[in-house]
Formats: C-alpha cells, sequence, structure tokens
DNA sequence: AACGTAATCGAACATTATGTTCTGAAACGT
DNA sequence: ACGTTTCAGAACATAATGTTCGATTACGTT
C-alpha cells in the first residue's frame, strides 16, 4: 500500500513556492526577496503561504532538505568502499555540477549564507565522525574539531568559487585542487612520523 | 597647523552609534537589530541617524574602516622583512587577540557577514599582490586567483571558529595551526618539484 | 562673553513589509 | 456525489523604514 496520499494542492504549492524562491534568489539574491516576491510569483495567496511556511528562510530550508536527500541517494549510489573525505566532496562536486542552478541559488553568492552554513555543518558532522578514528592519539596535536573545521571550510570556499565564477573547470578538477590544496596538510597532521 | 577641527557633536554622534551597534551585535547579532534599537541605545535623535548613515549597514562598515586603518598602523610598526602570508597571518590573529569584542562584533557569527566579506576581500587583494610575483610560470597550475582564495578563506575560517568558540589558543598558536595546514599545500603547488 | 552657524531633537508623515484572521469558493480523495 | 480540506482575497494590527521641518541646543570663533 502506498503511504497516504497527499493532497495535490499542497505539493503544487509547497513546489510552486519553493521553485518561485529559488528564481528569485538568481534573479536578485535572498536578502532582497520579500515574502510578498515570492507569493506574486508562484501565484499564491498571502494566507496560502503562511498556511505552509513560518517565513522565506523557512522555506528556503524545505528546499534544502530536498537537495540534501537527493545528495545522499547520489552519494550512496556511486561510493562503494572510500571513506576518507575525498569520496564525499568529489561527488558533492558532481552533484553541484548536476544541478548547477539549484547549487547555485543555495550555495551562491546571491544565497545568503542559511543554506551555506546547513551544508557546512552537514560535511562537518560527517567528516569529525570519519576522521576521529584516524586521528593519532598523541598530544600538544591540533583538535580534532579544528582540523575538521578547516577541511570542511575550505571545501565551501572552493565550492562557492566555483559556482560563483562561471569557471569552467570539470568537477573533478575542482575535486583535484581541493585535494592538492588540503591534503598535504591534512597529511602532515595525522601521520606525525 | 591641525585639521580643520571637526564639531565635537559630530564626533560623539558617530562614537556613539557606532559603540551603540557593537554592543548590539554582540548581545543579539547583526541581522536582528534595527535602526531604532540603534538609535535608543545611543540615545540619538532618528533624523541625527540618517544625516550621518544611509542604514545600519553603512554604520557597520564606518566602523570597519575604523578597524582597518588602526590595523595597519599595528602591522606597519612590528613588521620588518617578512613579507609573506604568514607575516600577515600573526599580525591579524595579534590584532584580534587585543581587540577581541570587536573582532568578535566584526567577524563572529554574530556579526553578519558584511564585514567579513570585506575583511576576506582585503586579505585577498593583499596576498594576490604578494603571490603573483612567487608563483612559477608553469601552465597546467592552480590560478593563483583560487589559490589566494583558498589562503584567504581558511584564515577567515580559523579566526573566526577562533572568535566564536572562547578558546584558550593564543594568538601564535593559531597562526601554528594556519600554517600547519594551510603551507604544506601551498608549497607544494608553488614549488613543483 | 556674545555671536552666528551647524547639529540635534522630536514629532509627524508616507511607505512598505509582516503576520493573523475570516469567509466564501474551489479542488480534493473517497 | 459527498464531506473535508485547502485556497484566494480582503481586512486588519503591528512594526520598521526613511524623509521633512521647525524649535532648541551646543559648538567654534572672534
Amino acid at each position: 500500500m502506498p503511504q497516504k496520499a497527499e493532497d495535490r494542492r499542497i505539493q503544487r504549492t509547497r513546489k510552486g513556492l519553493q521553485d518561485a524562491l529559488l528564481e528569485l534568489i538568481l534573479e536578485k539574491g535572498f536578502d532582497a526577496i520579500t515574502v510578498q516576491d515570492v507569493i506574486d510569483r508562484a501565484n499564491v495567496g498571502r494566507s496560502t503561504f503562511y498556511a505552509h511556511f513560518q517565513d522565506k528562510e523557512d522555506l528556503l530550508l524545505s528546499g534544502f532538505e530536498h537537495l540534501r536527500t537527493e545528495f545522499e541517494r547520489f552519494f550512496m549510489e556511486q561510493t562503494v568502499t572510500d571513506e576518507s573525505p575525498w569520496a564525499l566532496s568529489l561527488s558533492m562536486f558532481q552533484h553541484a555540477e548536476g544541478h548547477r542552478d539549484l547549487y547555485k541559488a543555495l550555495a551562491g553568492k546571491q544565497g545568503g549564507n542559511v543554506a551555506l552554513m546547513h551544508i557546512q555543518k552537514y560535511l562537518y558532522v560527517y567528516l569529525l565522525e570519519h576522521l576521529k578514528e584516524q586521528l593519532p592519539k598523541k598530544k600538544k596535536n591540533i583538535s580534532p574539531e579544528i582540523l575538521t573545521h578547516f577541511i570542511a571550510s575550505s571545501f565551501i570556499s572552493l565550492l562557492t568559487w566555483w559556482l560563483n565564477n562561471e569557471s569552467s573547470y570539470s568537477a573533478a578538477q575542482m575535486n583535484d585542487y581541493f585535494r592538492q590544496l588540503v591534503e598535504p596538510g591534512v597529511n602532515l597532521i595525522m601521520q606525525p612520523e
């Protein structure tokens, strides 16, 4: 039996609002958008908007959740054995390559930094989990938290640069650059001698 | 002859508004602040505020300009020969250490990212200037722009982490971590063989 | 110490966006 | 075809923005 079918009106309204918001982000940037803009574009009544979302940030995050789910499926499908940060980063560059406008809206300079901080947090949690086991036990070393924060924010930094500069680099190239820049420093810390 | 003396009322008003804004940022974050909050705290008339600043962002940037000037004096005074990125970063960590609240307001998570983007841009311009000469001429390599962007954003990332986590690391320690993480990758690119 | 100037105050005002409430109409799933 | 849920649209209260203006106060200068 299929899960409780959801009213089509609800689906249409939510999708319409999400799409309208993403369009508007690419046009004028998240901060400049008003709820009025969104409901005009989506052709939705004012009271309807507030029946579904608290505010425009809530709407943005609902779109982000959808993307996250989709990325996780994408990631699961292709990764087999490699659990290093570089597998995750490559997948994310590739996923962004395939959904360029969506990623630009959420992670580009137009997107405000709300979604961006969520993406970084997501990476941070994933990486911290996978790095903690591998870290040497020696004291006097960098805390896992700084190390993880550094890797995650470096990735975000390259991703946004890539999205904002319409550069012609491929996802694979971007991941190579990411590794070239970040891996040497990280390896020196993980394997002290 | 001293430069044309500026009306004390102007100085007091501007300083009062800047201080009020910085206090409020530490209390509730830049985004949640209204112009009304600022003029109430500073005890300044509404029309007076708009006689000096366009909006709260304009006010924030005026405070940032002041900080930048002060940092440049600080930097000039102590640096002698070293023109590598690591001299600049050490000075900035030290300057932040000496003006912790001010830096927290401008570069912490409460500060919105307006000032932060200005700081990063400032670093970017400085670094690009100093790195371009040293880059190897080989093709097939990372563009100076990505490399510079990476260094600048890595620094910003560690700085904000440091400010937001009330950590007990010293400025010198933070700069060591910064070098440990960033320098190996950068050196490999700058000296290919 | 007194003068002319310039900054400030505070109130009034138009404008814009927010978020809530309500009623009738339309679309939905069954 | 039926009962239920969602939607549109309008009305409303609230709050912040940015401008204008006349009266008052503090300023630098002489």
